[in-house]
RNA sequence: GCAGAGGGCCGGAUGGCCGCUCUACCCUUCGGGGUGGGGAGGAAAGUCCGGGCUCCACGGAAACACGGUGCCGGGUAACGCCCGGCGGGGGCGACCCCAGGGAUAGCGCCACAGAAAGCAAACCGCCCGGCCAGGCUCUGGCCGCGCCGGGUAAGGGUGAAAGGGUGCGGUAAGAGCGCACCGCGCCUUCUGGCAACAGAGGCGGCACGGCAAGCCCCACCGGGAGCAAGACCAAAUAGGGAUGGCGCUUGGGUCGUUUCCGGCCUGCCGUCCGGGUCGGUCGCGCGAGGCGCCGGGUGACCGGCGUCCCAGAGGAAUGGUCAUCCCCUCGCAUCCUUGCGGGGGACAGAACCCGGCUUACAGGCUCUCUGCCGCC
């Protein structure tokens, strides 16, 4: 029901990417741990998104059959050692629910961590992590509308 | 019962749903999947000491320099840690606190105040003598401002500290000048103790001030760096070595005196070796190990027996979320002990591993002991 937000781009190459895996009827994107220190330096230069508990930046990385990439950076602004574990892990937990169904295939993602994070409810970061998708790839498309084509080839 | 002293321990519980990571077994279409099991702390923190381990350096040892430690005995792998004593200080007491070797090895310092701060001295005083303005007087004398000379350290005042304290005697006034007690110093002394030290005895009228966390002296200890240590596997690229082929009709260099001719190097392609970057694997989880019982010891701790295997990530797993319960708190209601609703539940996250120390910490449990009050 919330799949209707997505631009049409998404459903076309994320059958196309595997169509010999299964046949599940919803369409889901595989999400890998983005860890290499180069990839958050160039999804930091990519689009960006901001909502109160985080801010949400994305690149295009690679071709479009792959899966998506996601990480986390949460600096030493945002407290001491328990309160930043919790913001990655309530961030995490958060890309886990909602990244699969909603993230592009092919894109790098990173959580930005923001102290709200660590208080905000649950429900609440789950739509703004949806709205942030929503609005970075909107800004992406408009910004650069090559982009999805070439990422199609 | 009230007030207090010293330890020990815990630091949310249970259950859904959805995950992460390690591991054993099984399945697999080699992508992965299933089942079982393990998965943060008392401080994981600060990185302040002590070790293990690794590499580097080094002939043994000593000395010097530098740094550390500093009552005695014990514990320990070791320590700057711990335990038990000793000495000093505080508290009615249980107990608590102490950078606690040497000040006749030497140097240095002792601010302010004060007359004087380390070697004796004397500001105000006190006392004696002389001179003397003057006064009193029974014409014997007495008192005496001031000045000079001398004796004192009782009293005053300063200070963190002023050359033992208190009392009696003594004296012109005083003073260990004498005596008693306390204190202090010394001793081939005695007693107890392994010792630090304590007690007794004798001698000495008795200062030898303090600071060694200023330098220093003495005794003892210490090589350096750290798991990003270190070992192994190993793309790409640059450069290196070996070797094979081609080229060497053309070049350049070089060797044999020169020409011819020939060798070698330089060029291109390939193979191998070495190297070690990104990356990967190991190091890396059986240990000065946990628990229980027994024995020794005042204790730290030690010994024996049994039993258990108990986190291993790497932009960094050990969680997210919901419900119920528990505790605290606020508001409303209330049949007065319950109901409803809201908020909160500390400090804090393993990163090679141990032993300590230090610091942070909502709330709570428990043991022993002390003083006072009450009751029997």
């Amino acid at each position: 029901m919330a799949g209707k937000s997505l631009p049409a781009a998404g459903p076309a190459d994320a059958s196309a990417s595997r169509p010999e895996l299964s046949e599940e009827p919803s369409r889901r994107t595989r999400i890998v741990r983005l860890r290499k220190r180069p990839d958050f330096l160039k999804a930091a230069k990519g689009a960006r998104a901001s909502v109160p508990a985080f801010l949400l930046q994305m690149v295009p990385s690679r071709e479009a059959g792959s899966d998506a990439r996601c990480g986390f950076t949460v600096t030493k602004k945002m407290g001491n050692a328990v309160a930043r574990n919790r913001i990655r892990r309530r961030l995490k937990e958060v890309a886990r629910q909602v990244m699969p169904l909603y993230a592009e295939p092919g894109c790098d993602y990173v959580l930005v961590g923001r102290e709200a994070a660590l208080t905000r409810p649950f429900l609440l970061l789950l739509s703004d992590l949806r709205a942030a998708l929503a609005r970075i790839q909107r800004a992406s498309l408009s910004q650069n509308p090559g982009g999805p084509k070439s990422s199609e080839r």
